[in-house]
Parts: C-alpha cells; structure tokens; sequence
RNA sequence: GGACAGGUGGCCGAGUGGUUAAUGGCAGCAGACUGUAAAUCUGCCCGCGAGAGCGUACGCUGGUUCGAAUCCAGCCCUGUCCA
C-alpha cells in the first residue's frame, strides 16, 4: 500500500502496524494536518518495560512525523485493573502507589518525547482527571447506552476468562467503558484523533471510536501494533530475573545493555527498525550479516537502545564494560561489585552477594553443576574461598554473568 | 439460597492414608557444542546445613490416626446449573 503521509509510511516501513481502523482515512487526515495522537499506560509498577517499548517509540514516530504525541497515564483506569491479555485478576493498587508509580514511569517519556506547548510538542495527562470526577449514575446514563452487553462478552479478553471458568468480575468488566470514554474525553479537550496501542487493546480502542461516533459524531482513528514476541515465541521482555525495565532504579544499564546484545537473530532487524532511529538501509545492511559477524549488529542494537532509554554514557559504559568483560576477559566498571569485610570469601556466599544466586542452596547447586568460575577457571568445590587482596577477584555464574569481588 | 464440581510448587497438571519435598509437561538456571545467537543432548530446579539431618509446603481452622496433600467437621474462595 502507498502511503501519502509521512506518518503512515514509516510506521509500516518499520513494522509498527497491526492493524487500522481505516488506514487510507487517517493517511488522509495526516497527510494535511497535525493528528494529536495517544496512547495510554498502566501505571501498575513504578516503570515501564520493555513490552512497552514498542508504544513509547510509536508516539515517537509520531512525533517524529510532525504529529502530536499524548501520554495518557492510567492513574484512572489502574484503579479497576485491564483484564486484557490477563488470565485473572490483579491485586487492586491504593491511590497512592498509583500516584508514586506515575511519577517513576514519567522520566523515561521525557527521555522519548519533546515535551511543551507547541502544537507538536508532546503532552502527558492522567486519566483520573476526568474518570475519578465521574459520578457513577452520570456515567451510565452518558455512554452506557451505547455498550450493549451481547457485543462486551464477544471481546477477548472477556471470552478468555469465561472459556477458562475463571472469574471476570464486574469491576474489570466496565474497564473498557472507561478506556472508551477516555479517547471520547481527549478528543474533546485536546482534539485527539487517533488512539494507538498493542493488539490486545484492538477491542477497547474500537470502542472508543464508536463510542466518540455515536455521541459526538467524531471521526476518530485506531492503530495497533503486532504482539511482540521473540523468535523462539517468548513474550518480548521476560528474563529470568523478571521484567526488562525501562527505569535504572529497577533494572541498572549493564543488564539493560545485555538484554538487547543477546537478542535472537532472528530478531536483530526488527528491533532495530522498531526500537531505533537508524535508517532503514543501515539496517538492512546489518541485518544481512550472517554467521558471527551478526554479533556487530547486536552491539549497534543494543547502543542504540540503551542510548534511547537511558543515555549516551550508559550505552558507553555498558558497552565498554561488555567489551572489557567478553572481549579481554576482564572486569568492566558496570558489572556488579559485591565487597567483603573479611580477608576472604566463600564461592557460595560471593555467589549470593551478587544476585547470581537467589539462597546459599542455589549457589551450591551452581558450583556442583560447574557453573561458576573465578578468575574464569571453574569452581566446583563449594567450600572453595577467595582470597581478597588487592586486586578484583572476577566472579562467573555461567557465560554471561560476571561480577567483582574485593575486599570493602 | 440450593445442587454439583473444584482450590497442589512460577504456570499447566498427576497424586485419594505411610518408601510423597510430592509423577509428568512448560518456563527458568547450568554444562557440552557455539558466536554473549538458535537448535540439540545432559544435569539442576522450596529454605537452612559440610553432612547425617532439620524446617516449612498441597485454600484456612480444627479433628481422627503411630502416621494425612490424601479421611472427618466447620469456614473462605472459584466454576457450572437451578432459584
């Protein structure tokens, strides 16, 4: 499909598309006007991660394209739980860790986006502004008319509780009302017409078009972006350790540098065209790459990103630990440091003392299976200790994970 | 409110009185092979302990028993159907 507008054609150029309401309309409408355009976040934990990325980077391409990107923080609809893509229940959050998380997540979009006044800066609002202002009569009688109970139990999200005979309570049941009512309510105040998000939203964002249709008679338009998964179907994001996050506080620069050198291959070229401003044919030329030579492109990759989401000198350090650490066989300044008071150190508990082990039985399982290494030769007595003298001892849980021992 | 079926380790799912810290699968971790990739094969996979062992754990609380995830009672929660 040929697209007319800038917007339009990078975001199928890089993979962003899914699915459209009505592609060709909202091509149009870009094509002669600034489209103010948003998306809207969970505010569940104090960052975002990486399952989230794909967003965040579609309000930056729109952006990017001269539109209007707008943030929209849940700090409303958190209050009732998405029960999209969830196979039950979450526990409800109190107003004030919402409030805390909000303010957390908030740093990364301002990495991302220009904020400001101007018409294509970027705005962030909090859906609790106009839902928690909301009597609960008053918002039957307004937009419950227009949802009829027949069409909310055909949704996916509503038919995967119901076919697993797990619980749907009422509460998440009127979460799509309310996301419906949010793009009604920011297309009035901010003139916002297009409402963007993962495939799992494709339900909620069509009722919010209907929804500004049949009330106000708006012509309002909906993108969503693929389900990300990695090459061997995992869900984009998830690592042992738990979420990638987007935020230092939950996740330090190294790790998050690491994620994106390990990528599948597979994956190399769509990361890269969805998750960094190079150009389409340097990344088709890196892409290309076969055998080992792929692993140049993976460090472009994750520079790149780590760029993006945390800053030039993370992506630095976090390379020039890497190359240090992987390449020369040494020690990098990011990796983690666990200091002893004492003059040595058992395997096991330096094992613990870097997070490489969740209790002192794992650490021992560790080192029986051959898994640890000092100085990169293998430990297998789990009585083994380290002498701490002046120099950093280099401790190995398998291949990827290194860390310092010294004394404090 | 009633009838029936359920609630087991991160998830799915066996187990119906003792050798069950609990079969199996998925996910995860490690080893081998590699390229900090994938696939494959192997080992590990509640906590503490050097170890013998100890402590916790099968929705909750009591009970029966030498001994319970397994039997009994009450309660909580979920589903299906009925009202």
């Amino acid at each position: 499909m040929a697209y007319q507008s800038d917007l339009l054609r990078v975001l199928d150029e890089r993979g962003y598309i899914h699915q459209a309401t009505d592609a060709s309309g909202l091509d149009a409408l870009a094509a002669r006007q600034v489209v103010p355009g948003y998306i809207g976040f969970d505010a569940t934990a104090p960052s975002l991660h990486v399952g989230n990325l794909v967003s965040i980077m579609l309000l930056r391409r729109l952006q990017q394209a001269g539109h209007k990107p707008i943030v929209v923080m849940g700090g409303g609809t958190t209050k009732i739980g998405d029960p999209s893509g969830k196979d039950e229940s979450r526990k409800l959050l109190t107003a004030a860790m919402i409030r805390d998380n909000i303010a957390s997540i908030r740093a990364v979009f301002e990495r991302l986006l220009a904020f400001g006044d101007g018409p294509t800066d970027a705005g962030m609002v909090d859906n609790d502004d106009w839902l928690g202002a909301l009597g609960y009569v008053e918002l039957l009688r307004e937009v419950g008319p227009h949802f009829t109970i027949n069409r909310m139990l055909t949704f996916d999200s509503v038919k995967l509780r119901l076919d697993r005979e797990q619980p749907l309570t009422f509460l998440e049941f009127n979460y799509m009302i309310l996301q419906a009512y949010d793009f009604r309510e920011l297309a009035l105040r901010h003139g916002c017409r297009l409402q963007m998000g993962g495939s799992d939203q494709w339900g909620n964002i069509v009722n919010g078009i209907e929804l500004g249709r049949r009330i106000d008679g708006l012509e309002l338009y909906g993108v969503t972006t693929p389900l990300l998964t990695t090459a061997d179907g995992a869900k984009m994001g998830k690592t042992a350790a738990g979420a990638v996050w987007l935020n230092e506080a939950q996740l330090p620069g190294y790790d998050f540098w690491q994620y994106w050198r390990n990528a599948d291959d597979r994956d190399v070229g769509k990361f890269l065209r969805l998750f960094t401003d190079l150009p389409l044919g340097e990344i088709a030329r890196l892409e290309a790459l076969g055998g080992s030579e792929i692993n140049a492109a993976k460090v472009v990759l994750a520079n790149a990103v780590t760029a993006l989401c945390r800053g030039e000198d993370a992506a630095r350090n976090a390379e020039a630990t890497a190359s240090a650490t992987f390449g020369a066989g040494g020690l990098g300044e990011d990796l983690p440091v666990f200091a002893s008071a004492d003059a040595d150190v058992g395997i096991v508990d330096a094992l613990v003392g870097l997070g490489f082990a969740a209790s002192r039985g794992e650490a021992k399982r560790l080192v029986a299976g051959g898994g640890a290494r000092v100085d990169g030769e293998p430990v297998t007595a789990e009585d083994h200790r380290l002498a701490l003298t002046g120099a950093d001892v280099r401790v190995s849980a398998g291949k990827k994970k290194h860390g310092i021992v010294r004394r404090a």
